[in-house]
DNA sequence: AGCCTTTGACCAGCG
DNA sequence: TCGCTGGTCAAAGGC
């Protein structure tokens, strides 16, 4: 579990059969913050994609001491995805 | 005590 | 109308 400087609870595991894919959903622990995320990799893959859904209302939990831009680091992600490996992946918004 | 994780079932939209 | 998929919720157990 890749962390992001927030924490996330599962609410669901399932198969995307479409694509082949393990696809865990998370929930951002705040109930005042909708963001959502989801991780996806494939069976016997190391790389993983993570979807970033929605975006926080509050700011950083406990993470980063001096600066909220981890928020902002976080919702960089928004509806974005996020790719760990880099096995093959592409890094997109090189920013 | 609180928190987290895992699985099954249900629901809704589509062709 | 049916079957299928994707997405979400709930309960229990362990540290």
């Amino acid at each position: 579990m890749p962390e992001d400087g927030y924490q996330w609870k599962k609410y669901g595991q399932k198969f995307i059969k479409n694509i082949q894919k393990i696809r865990s959903y998370f929930r951002c622990r705040d109930k005042r913050c909708g963001a959502k995320k989801k991780v996806e990799w494939q069976p016997g893959d190391p790389n993983l994609r993570v979807v970033y859904d929605g975006a926080h209302q509050h700011g950083s939990p406990s993470s980063n001491g001096g600066g909220q831009d981890a928020d902002g680091a976080a919702n960089r992600y928004d509806l974005s995805t996020q790719y760990f490996g880099g096995a093959g992946a592409p890094t997109p918004q090189t920013q």
